[in-house]
DNA sequence: TATACTAATGACTAAACGGTCATCTGTCAA
DNA sequence: TTGACAGATGACCGTTTAGTCATTAGTATA
């Protein structure tokens, strides 16, 4: 494991128990064995830390339930969108308490905009679903529909962040008992309160679209630190396809639930989806 | 204004812009045009300032809604919830920001055991409101169907702190739209996740009975700071009540009418509400 | 072994923090 | 005019913080 990924992975530990800014540095060090002057080889700051974590995390999922919407089969899409999502934030339930616990704070503008990127991204994502799940039936609702399946995820960090922490929640359950509210909400509202104008207001007009260049240069990064044989080949193949737009779209389409498998390489697989528009 | 008012107003401020660890006395000092030492002669600590805050939005809006449930009738009571909740969002937004903000940190264990109380006593409230509403059609399912109000409501929230902050909402449809989902969701849930074990293992047993001598000593305060004759003969009135007994429910609840008026009355007029069971 | 170079160290700095306290100020009654 | 006193002040204290940098340790090459 390299040195970054240590800090990253001790400092997480450490922001989840007691908060960010309630975690000094020498705190971080101490816990990994190494030496304050070592913690400032990998990161520039205490921020450039929390940045990265936070952009760690939520590429994750981003990725992942753009994934999910994009190759689950309509009858299980909605089960298996809300079984990944409790079961990323119960996998990393420690991301999700620093995540809970600092969203709101303003420690960098940067930060804020950031967050609310990935939020716009994730939205876009959910009324992909909706669309493809309920079609021209809720053309008025959708926005409505949207933030009620936000806000019931929001009651699983309610149940299980607020209470005895080691409760063993039965996500299957869960999952299942949102689906049921979600259809019946999607079938019979007729007030909604979110509308389209509401809703393009508070998510900015955010530049999705990637240029090529960022693409390739992410490439290459991605191809240089991968070791698998499968995955780096994928991955040059996938920027010589970006160069010379020479392989089918169904080679394209393998290469990337290729490189989809692992777990450095979710978001560029993310980007690359939507610059093929798949 | 009393001098400890005028911190906490402009403190709030503050804390709503860049949260409370990030906000430092001499800063609210200075905000207030006073010295350090002047601070401190109003609270022991800047911990205790941001518990009196949190005391007093929290007492506010626990008797208000406590207030409208045993208040409204059945065929407005669930417009009436929600249509003050947001009010009350609305017209503290500062604190709520605050409040969303703080909610997790784990700034003080007292801190974190107050807001599980607070949160216990509103859950309890709103458990009332489903049963007086649905009765027994609701008896597996009440559990869930709080835990999806509650959900909603964190909805405005989203949409109201994350977005363009002045924009206007129509709160009316949106008490109106969550109407018609809760109502819906009451009707036809079959599939509950929340049961009453999980309720109950989540919200710790809390005794919400107060001794007698408590209220007592916050009745003999409150006649003490209270101004205008209604309030403080209603006051006394109720304190002689407590004493001897002397009074017809039918007087004790137009009392009660009386000081749940005043804005500093309605946490002990909550209390005595439970108290004498009205 | 000698040399060269990178990785790692931890003492150090400057700034900021919450909180204290000797001092001062304005306002009374005498 | 004096004295007394509550209310207010801000310099100051001890502590903690993020971040720096001269120095050292470890390792590979000649």
């Amino acid at each position: 494991m390299s040195k970054k990924q240590l800090i990253m992975d001790k400092a997480l530990e450490l922001f989840a128990k007691q908060g960010f800014e309630a975690t000094s540095v020498q705190q971080i060090t101490d816990y990994c064995d190494i030496s304050k002057g070592a913690f400032y080889l990998s990161f520039k700051s205490k921020d450039e830390l929390i940045i990265a974590l936070i952009d760690h995390f939520m590429e994750a999922i981003t990725s992942d339930i753009d994934y999910i919407v994009k190759t689950t089969k309509n009858e299980e899409l909605l089960y298996s969108f809300y079984y990944m999502n409790f079961q990323f934030l119960h996998k990393h339930s420690d991301f999700a308490k620093v995540f809970i616990k600092e969203q709101t704070h303003s420690l960098n503008e940067d930060l804020l905009v950031k967050m609310r990127y990935y939020n716009a991204l994730i939205d876009n994502t959910i009324l992909l679903m909706i669309e493809r799940l309920f079609g021209e039936k809720v053309t008025d609702t959708k926005y409505d529909l949207m933030y009620c399946i936000k806000s019931f995820m929001g009651m699983y960090s309610e149940l299980f962040f607020f209470n005895s922490t080691t409760l063993d929640l039965d996500l299957d359950l869960l999952a299942h008992s949102l689906v049921e509210k979600t259809n019946l909400l999607a079938k019979h509202i007729s007030i909604p309160f979110v509308t389209k104008e509401l809703f393009q207001v508070s998510s900015q007009t955010l530049n999705l679209e990637m240029k090529r260049e960022q693409l390739l240069d992410l490439l290459e990064q991605k191809i240089n630190e991968m070791d698998e044989p499968i995955i780096k080949e994928s991955l040059i193949l996938i920027k010589q396809q970006l160069l010379h737009q020479n392989l089918s779209p169904a080679i394209v389409s393998g290469l990337l639930e290729n490189i989809q498998k692992h777990p450095h390489c979710k978001w560029i697989s993310y980007l690359l989806r939507n610059y093929f528009h798949m």
